[in-house]
Formats: structure tokens, C-alpha cells, sequence
DNA sequence: TTGGCTTATACTCAATTTTAGCATAAGCAG
DNA sequence: CTGCTTATGCTAAAATTGAGTATAAGCCAA
């Protein structure tokens, strides 16, 4: 029955990537690390072939990795495997699987000697409405209006369910965003048809002429790999201790703050946030301070590796996620 | 540098299979298809080669099944793509990748006409050590002995690691038993050597003569995809309404809460259940009861769609997680 | 050298949620 | 009708969370 060792008939047609999708973080902004893919002038996530040298998929990446760049990763995960057959790659279009696994993988430090065409760049660089940062993002005034033409443009049944989606991604009406349903988001939006990348893989159509969503487009499906990155990453910090694979050996509680911040695109309360951090025996002090903030010197202190042993699930519940929204 | 578009040089050597971990469950017992292979004499998983007419690999894993089963899928998520050059498979050792994309379904029926060899199994008759749904289960008796062993055979480095990975997934000493981490599980045991697949795929050694774990083996590195499966559905269950999935249209508070048992391996509180069920909204009367039962009729639930929209992450976070242990 | 600005950190209080029960209801079998 | 079973309602105490207030400790400029 299920021949597992048949092999595939059709072996010229089947190609397999590793793509990494490789970030860091500072206070201020969480970080990706790009290439300029000359073909179509777009930036693209660092990848490259399986190799039958590559003992396990991991190493083939951390192999790719180490010799295309300087970074030490330090956590790595699969994150999901891409592999329709019409990719958004010209080469492979109709012809067969483009297989291509994606990998998360964090590191600290942000040092690209050796990168020609590498580059750290934001993420919101590409999606611009996950950043409630400061409030409501600005991407949410042509993107909500487009969304609704797109309901409107459907058919009855199609209707509500599309509201409903909507609703249920961006929570527009009822203001309840849900940090980690980054992909959920772009997958809406791309068969919204407001990114350029659903564009480029349908049939050249004039139908729908909405303008298309800030944020910038990348190579292939590479947008939709961060996209699932940043959703794996929000969820993750919940309730493992990842985001310390991003912070630098000591910092402050507000330099943690601001990066989970910037990871999670909310802001948070500030007191709970510590009094979370603290309860939960995440951190411990160096006993150094430092007067690099401004005011007041605040206390240094570092991850205790312990907690892993004694807590479940020790990672950042994201309290008091102020609703930063209207 | 990227070069996305560079064919495999090594293509003989490579080969994608899709296979299914397709689950059900009644409230007494989480169910497994399995097909029995006939190499090696071991249940297997479903599975089948990709072909270059699948669309997408989720398409093409669900033309599998429908040609295979009479199955219905429900829900279907992407669960891990496993491909070790040396995955215990005898036809490619050495030879060059067999890559396996895994997916995860659910489906609610468990009719199986038309399937031969196939079967439902218990999980459990797989991982016995993962149900504490009676007390602590008795493969721990050969498990925890022969892990301390395991520890005492390391070096001196390695014997605090080896003991903090034990406490970490199997939690003995702190009785802090994580209901979701079945692959960490599997995976020590894997790496101490207690499960036959190890012992299978590593040199013949006569080092270890530990006494394996209980639990029946799979062929190739199926035990290690359901264990996999396993993990991401009781974690899902915590923070996504899938138990749905898996019952039937109508149903009572307590099957419902049997079912969760079922799968999460663990007892819970019943009035805390309930209440958590209510107040999230997940079920709404039928109107109907069964006497069923036993005792008082219960009242007949189905599950209320709209919580979809309504809370951000909708699920059962398993009140009253009941230590039965000890 | 002091007042004002900044950020850090300690505490408080009320609201909500969770834990762990007790108590009552409503069938069935004898 | 009694006793057994499961269903369902309700509650008191403990723990967690949300939203502040208050105070501390640097720096800087008048």
C-alpha cells in the first residue's frame, strides 16, 4: 500500500532550498537579515540547495550559514516546509516542486563583515501593519478600506465569510489584534490581492485595481517565510525563554521591555511587565549598573538558566498588552 | 550568492515522501491510523510519494488519502519535514536525502471500510509513558532506572546536562509532568538508547544492554513523527478550538472533557472544565439530552462557531490540570 | 547647589481568574 | 422508595492581573 521507497517518478522537476530566515533584535527595531536578489531587484532570505554532504537539514542550513556569513546562529528551528508547485519562481513555473525548508534561526549580535549584499532590515520594512508600536500603523488606512472593497467585490455567500475573516486577523472593528497571526494577516491580504507578490503569480488581470498595501515586497514566497517567522517568533516568546537567544549577556529590564516590544509590535505596561519578568525568576542581577539610560542607574542583569529546569513554560505572557489602538 | 535557482547536482539521491498522522479520538482512547508494513513487520504511518501533479503538498497528500481511505479530513496542518540523510531506512543509508513532509489531520469518524491493513491504535500503545490519565503510568518503572543509568554512563560533563534534560522533559524528581513535550520525550529516549529504533539505526553495539522502553516501535522514524503530532495537538487544544475536530455534532460536557483527557494524557477538575467551556463560550445547547450516561441525563452541547470571532485564541487551557501522580 | 528632567524601582488596591470543594438535581435499578 | 450514578449549580479562598501612586537616584542647567 504506501510505498514508502518508490521512488519519484519525476526527479528532474523537484528541487529542495534551505532558506533561513535570520533575525536579531535591539530595543528599537527587530531585525531580518536580507539579500539583494538582482533578478528582480527585490530583497530575498539568504538560501541555498540541499546538498547530499549535509548530514541533516539543520547542519545543511547551519553549513550554508557558516559559509556564506560570520553569524553564530544560536537557536534554530524549522519553521515549515514551502513547496507548491507554482512558487512565485520563473524557473520552476508549471515545471514541478520548488520545495523549498524554512528555518528560523536568532542570533545576537549584528556584525555582516563579510556580507556583500547582506543587509539587517526592519521587518517592518516589509510589513508595515504589524508595528502598533505607536499606535495604530498608518498601513491600516489604505489597507482596512481596500479590505472592505474586497468584501464587497465578492459575491453574497462570499460576503460575510470574508468580513468575518477579516475581522478575525486584523480585528478591526472590535480592536482585538492578535500579535501572532502575522501570517494569517498576509495570507489575507495576498488573496485580497494588495501585495504585489499575488500580483505577479496570477494571470495578469485588471480586475482589481486597489491600491496595493505599504510595505515592501520581496523575492518569491520570501515574504510569506517571515511573515511565518514573526507569528512563530511572537507565539514562541509566550511561554519559552527565546527572546534571551536576542539580548546581549547583560541589559536592563527596560532594554528587555522595549525588545519584546519590538518583537510583539505592542507596548506593554511597564511596572507588570518587570514584576512578570521577576516573578517568574527569568532574569537574575550582575550586580553592575548602568547610567547609559538617562535617569536613574538601572541594574544590569543577565538570564538564569535555571528557570528552564523549573518552570513548564517560563517565557513573556505579554501582560498588560496596552491597547495602543483608535 | 543565493543561488535560489541552482538545480540539486545530486538528484538521484533524493526523494520526497508525504505522510499523515491522521487521528481520532473517543472520550476513553486517542486513536492512531496505522498500516502495518510489511518489511519490517512494524506499523507504519501512511504515506506516499510526491508527485509532480500535486498542486500543493497539502493537495497531494489529501489525493493520497482520499484514493487510499475513505476517510474525510478535516482539519489538516503541516506538522515537520523530517529528512536526516541517515533516517532508518535501509534503502537510502547513506545514499542522500529522504525527505518526509508530515502532516497532521483529524478526522472525526473512524470508519475504516475498504482499508486493509490498516488500523486505529491507541497512541499509547506507541508511547505508553505519555498517559497519566491513571496515576503515573508503569513504563516509568523501566523507563526512570534505566535513565539514571544513562546519566552514570556519561562523563563527568555530561552527567549534570544529561540530568537536567531528564528533569526538564520527564520532570521524576519535581513531579512537574509538561503534557505537551512528547517529542522532547521521545527524543531522550532516543538518545539514551531505550527505544529500538536507535539501537536500530547505530552500530551494532553491545554497549548498552539498558531494557527498552515499553511501547511498541514504528517503522523508520514514524514513532518520531507522532510524537511530534502528538506535542503540537496538545498544545493546539490549549489555544485553538481543533478538539472540535474531533467530535462528533452533538455531544456532552463530559465526553467532551473525556476526549481532552484522552489526548492531553492527564485528569482535569469537571466543575473547573465546565465552567472554563461555559464561560469561553466554545458550546452551546442542542436542546437535547442523553440518558446515556448513566446517572442525571446531560444535556447534548455542539460547538458554537462564532467564538471564532469573538476571542482571540479560543481553547481549552486545561483547568485543573489534576496532579494524579505519585 | 538646587530645581527640574529622566528613568528606575517599590508598593498598593481592586478586579478577575483559578483552585478546590460542597451541595443539589435527576435519571435508573432493585 | 432507596441507593447509585452522573449532571449541574454555587462558593470561599488563593493567586494572578491590570492600572496606578509614590519614591529613588542619576544628570543637567540655571
Amino acid at each position: 500500500m504506501p510505498s514508502i521507497q518508490s521512488l519519484m517518478r519525476d526527479k528532474a522537476a523537484l528541487s529542495v532550498d534551505l532558506s533561513a530566515v535570520i533575525m536579531a533584535a535591539t530595543p528599537d527595531e527587530p531585525r531580518v537579515l536580507t539579500v539583494r536578489a538582482v533578478p528582480q531587484q527585490l530583497d530575498g532570505l539568504p538560501s541555498g540547495p540541499l546538498q547530499s554532504q549535509h548530514r541533516t537539514l539543520e547542519m545543511g542550513l547551519r553549513a550554508w550559514v557558516d559559509q556564506q556569513t560570520e553569524l553564530k546562529l544560536g537557536y534554530v528551528e524549522q519553521l515549515y516546509t514551502f513547496g507548491d508547485r507554482d512558487r512565485a519562481d520563473t524557473d520552476y513555473r508549471g515545471a514541478g516542486h520548488a520545495l523549498s525548508i524554512a528555518y528560523l534561526a536568532l542570533v545576537r549580535e549584528a556584525r555582516l563583515a563579510g556580507l556583500a549584499q547582506a543587509a539587517w532590515r526592519s521587518w517592518y520594512d516589509y510589513l508595515p501593519w504589524e508595528d502598533w508600536r505607536e499606535g495604530r500603523p498608518k498601513a491600516l488606512d489604505v489597507i482596512a478600506p481596500a479590505l472592505k472593497a474586497w468584501v464587497r467585490a465578492g459575491g453574497r455567500p462570499l460576503r460575510q465569510f470574508r468580513e468575518e475573516r477579516i475581522e478575525l486577523t486584523f480585528g478591526l472593528e472590535s480592536g482585538t489584534w492578535t500579535d501572532e497571526r502575522v501570517l494569517e494577516r498576509y495570507e489575507l491580504l495576498f488573496e485580497a490581492g494588495l501585495v504585489p507578490e499575488a500580483l505577479r503569480d496570477a494571470e495578469p488581470r485588471t480586475t482589481a485595481k486597489a491600491r496595493l498595501a505599504p510595505g515592501q515586497p520581496m523575492a518569491l514566497d520570501h515574504r510569506r517565510m517571515l511573515a511565518t517567522a514573526i507569528g512563530r517568533l511572537r507565539g514562541k516568546i509566550k511561554y519559552r525563554p527565546v527572546i534571551f537567544e536576542l539580548m546581549p549577556s547583560a541589559f536592563t529590564l527596560l532594554e528587555l521591555q522595549r525588545t519584546v516590544e519590538a518583537l510583539s509590535g505592542v507596548r506593554l505596561h511597564k511596572q507588570n511587565f518587570r514584576r512578570l519578568v521577576e516573578t517568574q525568576g527569568l532574569v537574575e542581577e550582575t550586580g553592575d549598573t548602568t547610567t547609559e539610560t538617562g535617569g536613574r542607574p538601572a541594574r544590569l542583569v543577565q538570564f538564569r538558566r535555571e528557570v528552564l529546569v523549573e518552570r513548564p513554560a517560563p517565557g513573556l505572557r505579554l501582560p498588560g498588552a496596552r491597547r495602543t489602538d483608535l
